[in-house]
Parts: structure tokens; C-alpha cells; sequence
DNA sequence: CGAATTTGACCCGCGC
DNA sequence: GCGCGGGTCAAATTCG
């Protein structure tokens, strides 16, 4: 298995364009609303590698997410611990795919099983707070997995026909 | 000089 | 309870 599925998150304007037909509903489930395109409960279930990790199947569910800081403000606003992610895993040499928005890395942490250590981003944009981590696979370096954590609330800064850019970036991966 | 990145420390959940 | 792995913070540093 070797077809890894990918979608680009782009969402830049609502006209989905030209992309692939099959990737289409995947952006739309994305950017649009959680109709649940492909969720993922990432570590929930417990040995789940690197290599495998495709868009799974949608589920919502429980990460984490209060992380009171020391200090004796603890501040953890809702106790509920749910997060969506999505994930895509792409082809590219590139670490970090121009999708169109601005982020700001918050940290970097070694990956294990992983010589490459796994970066965390998170978008700039007042009051938006979309988070997406990249990370590049051992055994096949040439493959990424972006994940992404939430959705964006603002367009894109970038016009809409970055598609074409990042199709520069990376090499297709075309399952057919 | 402000914004973004780097990087070690800190925190937390989970398995043993 | 402890250690490990993962996620985030924040001070220091670099960059534009």
C-alpha cells in the first residue's frame, strides 16, 4: 500500500475549483463544517504508527486540552476534552505546505520511532486557533503528515490558486 | 525593532 | 508511584 490518500486543506475560497474529484468532499468536510469528513481520534486507540495513519475514520473524541500552565491561575476553561483533527498525508519534500495561511511554529518535539522530529504549528490569525502539526515519516522520508486541529474561521490570505503552487511543492500521488 | 523561530523546561496522561 | 511519550510554554535568539 502504497497510494497514500492526500488532500490539500486548501479553502482559500468556497469555490472548491478545480482539484481532484475525489478530494474535493474531503476539503469541503474540512474547511466547511465537521460533517465529519475524517475526524480522527488520533492516540486513542493505542498503537497507532506513523505509517499507517491515513485519514481515519471519523470519530470525535477526546484529546486533551487543558493545559494549565503552573502558576496558580488555573485557568482550564471547559473540562471537556474533545478534538477533531484531520489528517493528510502527502507526498512532498517540503516539510510545511503553503495551504494559504500563517503559522507560527510553537515547538518541535523528537518523534519516537521517528528520526524526524515532529513540528507544531498554529495559525496565526487573531482568535483563530487552528493548530497543525507536520511530521515526516522514517521509513519513507519522502512521505508528510500534516494534522490538523480545528478549522479556520477566516479566509485564506493567499488568492485561491495556490492549488497550483502546492502541486509545484510536492509530487502527486495519484491513487489511479 | 517587532515578529517569527528555536529549544529546553514543564505539564499531563497512561502503562507498568 | 515512576518513567515515558507527547504537547505546550516561554525565554532567548534569529530574521526581515
Amino acid at each position: 500500500m502504497e497510494n497514500c490518500q492526500m488532500f490539500f486543506p486548501i479553502s482559500s475560497s468556497p469555490s472548491e475549483a478545480n482539484m481532484a474529484p475525489n478530494s474535493c468532499q474531503a476539503f469541503n468536510s474540512f474547511h466547511g463544517h465537521s460533517s465529519n469528513g475524517l475526524l480522527l481520534d488520533w492516540k486513542s486507540s493505542s498503537s497507532r504508527s506513523a505509517e499507517n495513519c491515513f485519514i481515519q475514520k471519523p470519530e470525535i473524541e477526546k484529546t486533551d486540552n487543558q493545559m494549565m500552565k503552573s502558576s496558580s491561575v488555573g485557568k482550564q476553561k471547559e473540562k471537556k476534552k474533545r478534538k477533531q483533527r484531520y489528517a493528510f498525508e502527502t507526498r512532498s519534500q517540503v516539510d510545511v505546505l503553503d495551504d494559504g495561511y500563517r503559522w507560527r511554529k510553537y515547538g518541535q518535539k523528537a518523534v519516537k520511532d521517528n528520526k524526524f522530529p515532529r513540528s507544531y504549528y498554529r495559525c496565526t490569525h487573531q482568535g483563530c486557533n487552528v493548530k497543525k502539526q507536520v511530521q515526516r515519516l522514517t521509513k519513507d522520508e519522502s512521505v508528510v503528515v500534516t494534522t490538523y486541529e480545528g478549522m479556520h474561521t477566516h479566509p485564506s490570505h493567499k488568492p485561491t490558486d495556490n492549488f497550483e503552487h502546492i502541486l509545484n511543492q510536492m509530487h502527486i500521488y495519484k491513487p489511479f
